[in-house]
DNA sequence: ATGAAAGCGCTAACAT
DNA sequence: ATGTTAGCGCTTTCAT
């Protein structure tokens, strides 16, 4: 490979084949009308000379611009940043995102926006007037802001909402959160467990209903009972706490107990400790999201994995798709979670055969 | 603001303001030769009509990317991001790299390349030939490989290395290993230590030396011998467990240490549990760091913070300003690093005025 | 102080 | 199956 500090365009490949400039860009993209014995030998000189398309001058041209945006709300990212717990949401991204991004020669550019603000329209146009990405990846909160979806929309640039379960523009990929929570409960029942709690998220996720709905038609389906059994928390560790209190208070307290999230089913940790509930002995708990701080509680606690980083990455696969013409998928795409297993869990007290 | 399915561009602003394209161009740039009259004429017509400059169009006619690279390994990046145990490196770049970034009108791309690969060269220069970006950040364990080093230096791209106190061509940045490590040694002096062990990190990091000099440094001006107070490990959790062992099975062991990470501060906690010996009763700790698990410990880790936002935010800086044409520092740049106070810390047992 | 022309590297559209 | 032409949006000359 001769490496030279002038950068090796499409036309010292051309000169160095012996071949218009056009046969050489039809062997990058891989469009038909080359013959084989052309391709070759085209191939042969960009491998020589090291060429690399520069994705300025393809975006130039009318072509695609090899890049996706990834945008995240600002003021929650960088909270989550600064305060240092060990939140890898961005990472679970990155990890999912870049790497399918990487597979296909496309690249993932993280980007904060500021939802709230009455500006994010001036914000999302710049970032896609500066960067005009193939397509953009949106998370919670956007996902659902009506403004954004409307611009996107009226765009025409191909988008993702992960997170949502809502019609509408975009298209729509979510984690399965009902399932798992059916899976959840699922595994305590089969452990034995029939007092199940459940301590919900905030009402202003989508997902803290799906959590819950998913307890409910399991509990339901095994002919459980769910009465007082379910305590509404925010996913703030406060709020876990009051929940966890109100479910363990009580005389009839459940031998399980499922958080929404891992914050607050911490928390719940919390509490059974100040109580004298040990966990797994007297309370099994699992949470979900599965986060790093999973690893580092007294027992590790069992939880339901957030695929994040599948989910992003099945996000890059349907813009790529889209860019690609290809038709985006006629229903909700869902991407399963399962359960990590770890030290939170075990039969309920008395229950035979532990 | 007015908008548009096509995108806006030079042109628009130009006929809106009734100026020539080169007029447009001088202001967006803060070029000279405007008067203040056609200057606020033209951005009355960018704002109007929400006008932001393509980059790529920026690109191809010669000027700047408006990107910068920010190069991790890849293999170790992507184990933390699989581990999912909290380490938060790159979300601390990100933190003070794109805000950095966002500051100047700059954006920060992200990308992996494999240190120990042949293929590093075919690599980097595939993602300098894709995006021309006008400034790379390394890190380590980049920051000293002389083959980057040699290439990107070749590229005439500005770059800084991250982590390195070598020269030769790039801008070094630095944390301050060895100032930080004095300053946990004098910390514990001060509230009445006199014999504090070191746990040191891997010898193939150059700043496990720096950290060991600032604690010998501090010990000796301190008059205090350190004689079997060294224990080497390499950062992983295991090492740390040998190295405390070693340190604290001792008669007459230090009523503190210090360990190069937290993971290996984490592993001295362990041991002194197994021990019987309290934190911060009967040994004081320190860590370096400061990732997010010291919050989950018992009790929380004391630590020196290591500040990759800041030191991230000034390589983006120093890569602006190398771009603007301004000369680099003479000298090695040191972020300054600071001792986040927790409860891993007290005077020494039988020690007066605790 | 301002404008006009040329060109950056690539691809779409149009020849051949 | 291959080549030629025009043009993407901007900045750099080079006029004026």
């Amino acid at each position: 490979m001769v490496r030279r500090r002038q950068a090796v365009t499409i036309k010292h490949v051309a000169a160095d084949a012996g071949v218009s400039l056009q046969t050489v860009s039809r062997v990058i993209n891989n469009e038909p009308n080359v013959r084989p014995e052309m391709k070759e030998r085209v191939q042969a000189a960009i491998d020589k000379l090291g060429y690399v398309p520069s994705i300025a001058a393809q975006r130039m041209s009318g072509s695609r611009s090899y890049l996706i945006l990834a945008i995240n709300d600002r003021d929650r990212t960088i909270a989550d940043w600064r305060a240092r717990l060990g939140t890898d949401w961005v990472d679970q991204m990155l990890l999912g995102g870049m790497l399918k991004c990487a597979e296909h020669g496309y690249r993932m550019i993280f980007e904060l926006v500021d939802t709230h603000s009455d500006h994010v329209e001036r914000e999302l146009l710049g970032a896609i007037a500066a960067l005009r990405p193939d397509g953009i990846i949106l998370t919670p909160p956007h996902s659902d802001n009506p403004q954004i979806v409307a611009l996107l929309d009226e765009q025409e640039i191909p988008f993702v909402r992960i997170g949502s379960k809502q019609n509408g523009a975009g298209i729509p990929v979510s984690m399965d959160d009902e399932g798992s929570a059916c899976q959840a409960t699922g595994y305590l029942i089969e452990r034995g467990h029939k007092a199940i709690g459940f301590i919900a998220g905030s009402n202003e996720y989508e997902l803290s209903g799906w959590r819950v709905d998913g307890w409910r038609k399991e509990m339901a389906q095994a002919g459980l009972a769910t009465d007082g059994l379910l305590a509404e928390g925010d996913f703030s560790f406060a709020s876990g706490e009051a929940a966890a209190r109100e479910l363990l208070d009580r005389a009839d307290r459940p031998s399980a107990i499922i958080a929404s999230n891992d914050q607050m089913a911490l928390a719940t940790l919390e509490v059974a400790r100040s109580l004298g509930i040990a966990v797994p002995q007297d309370l099994s708990l699992i949470s979900f999201d599965n986060t790093p701080l999973v690893h580092f509680t007294q027992p590790p606690l069992t939880a339901v994995d957030q695929p994040i980083a599948a989910t992003t990455a099945k996000a890059v696969e349907l813009i790529i798709a889209a860019r690609n013409a290809e038709p985006a998928p006629a229903r909700l795409t869902i991407v399963p979670a399962t359960i990590v297993e770890r030290d939170s869990v075990a039969p309920p007290p008395g229950h035979a055969g532990g």
